[in-house]
DNA sequence: TCATGTTAAAATTTGCAAATTTTCATTTTT
DNA sequence: AAAAATGAAAATTTGCAAATTTTAACATGA
């Protein structure tokens, strides 16, 4: 049965998302357990594709796994955002550079075409929508991907997007203030330009945009009181 | 139950071990379908922790896995292979140059000592052990984590750790010949003495390591009439 | 009071059978 | 013959209950 286009997505694949969406959404908070049981309700999804999901994320380095006592969201910490931080500016610099060396038609187009769909949805940003900062997640993460889709090394590129994962924690702390819409897509219009107009300084404009973008993280993190790891607060959610 | 030290290992750590083991040894080879069941029976461990582990695997690379038809080992190819390789020399080369630029005592303590496991794991080979091989590979694992240990970034070191991973297909072809034992240690020891000596031109040595790697196991493929990638044929495992 | 044991509850992990989907050989149709 | 349809077998995926391990509250003894 299923007499349209089957969905040929497992049950997995669907509690995937629906775990991420909320920890992007910052739903479920760093430092949260993730109990098995009560995600397996909360998302009408069974134990066992809701455990595989877990599995992959913490692969991922999106939440942690200890052995025998079940995965938890990380806690934030001014040092592993800044390690984050550094690590993607060493491996998305050289993926651009590289990207630059062979660049093609389409590498361009999607760069333009990403990027407007990234302004759109940063526009849209605390309107109606409550899905919006997932939304925004995913334009931005097509948008740094299309920057660099001309790289020819699919290894690397890979692993900046496993960065991008782990990122996810501290991004909603971009959307409580500082960060005006306009400052954000004017950041990014500023690297795409670069980019199309093959600038002379373009991976100093990259480690600029990652260094300005690690900032304001900082500077919210310092805030907000962030400073080392606190550890798992039990409990399941909120 | 269990007077000693409890083990503190699930079923699904060890499956996983085992999985691994057998494609670093070869006795899984390249394309080969990983069906559940049979690999079950094949372990004695239960099907369930058997998925965790090859959705573990999946997730670093290793194997691949596709929506609702499982998982099998990735065929090999040129392509892909220098693919992996102009990755690693990127990340480790880099993290390489970061670790001399926070030395520490343990960190060439670590390097000095891990060389020697290394060595005499070479000088091993082909001998009796049947589990030699994976045995150098973790030494080898092992010896290469040291050389950088002294990096501060721990994202960094653990996408070199994936990379390491993705490499296993690909690592046994290095055994079959060419490759003497000598030359194997020999080309390790040049680069723990570079590190050691701080040699001004360390990170090339460390980039000659890796093409030296790179270029053999080249060889070999060319030898054994390996270029695309062929894709999976069906069947357990011989 | 502090450390150490004890025990029940809670959570993770596992085993297994049922449900779903894919595969593949065979038949039917063009 | 080649292509499309059929259907049974095989494999993946899932649901759920049992087994194991951890957690945390409480009691015991130094």
């Amino acid at each position: 049965m299923n007499l349209l286009v089957s969905d040929r997505e497992s049950e997995a694949d669907r509690a995937l998302t629906l775990l991420r969406d909320e920890i992007i959404a910052g739903a479920i908070e760093p430092n949260t357990k993730l109990k098995v049981q009560h995600l397996s309700k909360r998302y009408g999804v069974g134990t066992t594709p809701l455990r595989d999901a877990l599995t992959q994320l913490a692969a991922t380095g999106l939440i942690v796994r200890s052995s025998q006592r079940g995965f938890h969201v990380p806690g934030l910490s001014q040092a592993k955002w800044a390690d984050l931080m550094a690590t993607r500016e060493i491996l998305e610099t050289e993926a651009l550079r590289l990207a630059v060396e062979s660049p093609t038609a389409e590498w361009e187009d999607s760069i333009v075409s990403t990027f407007h769909l990234l302004a759109r949805e940063i526009e849209r940003l605390f309107q109606q929508d409550t899905n919006s900062i997932q939304k925004f997640w995913y334009r931005h993460v097509e948008f740094h991907a299309a920057v660099i889709s001309a790289c020819p090394l699919d290894n690397l590129k890979s692993l900046v997007a496993t960065l991008y994962t782990r990122m996810i924690p501290y991004r909603r702390l971009t959307l409580t203030d500082e960060y005006s819409k306009k400052r954000l897509i004017q950041s990014h219009e500023t690297l795409m330009r670069a980019v199309l107009d093959r600038d002379n300084e373009l991976e100093a404009v990259m480690r600029e945009h990652i260094r300005g973008n690690k900032d304001i993280i900082q500077q919210v993190m310092s805030k907000f009181g962030i400073i080392g790891d606190e550890g798992v607060t039990a409990g399941s959610r909120r």
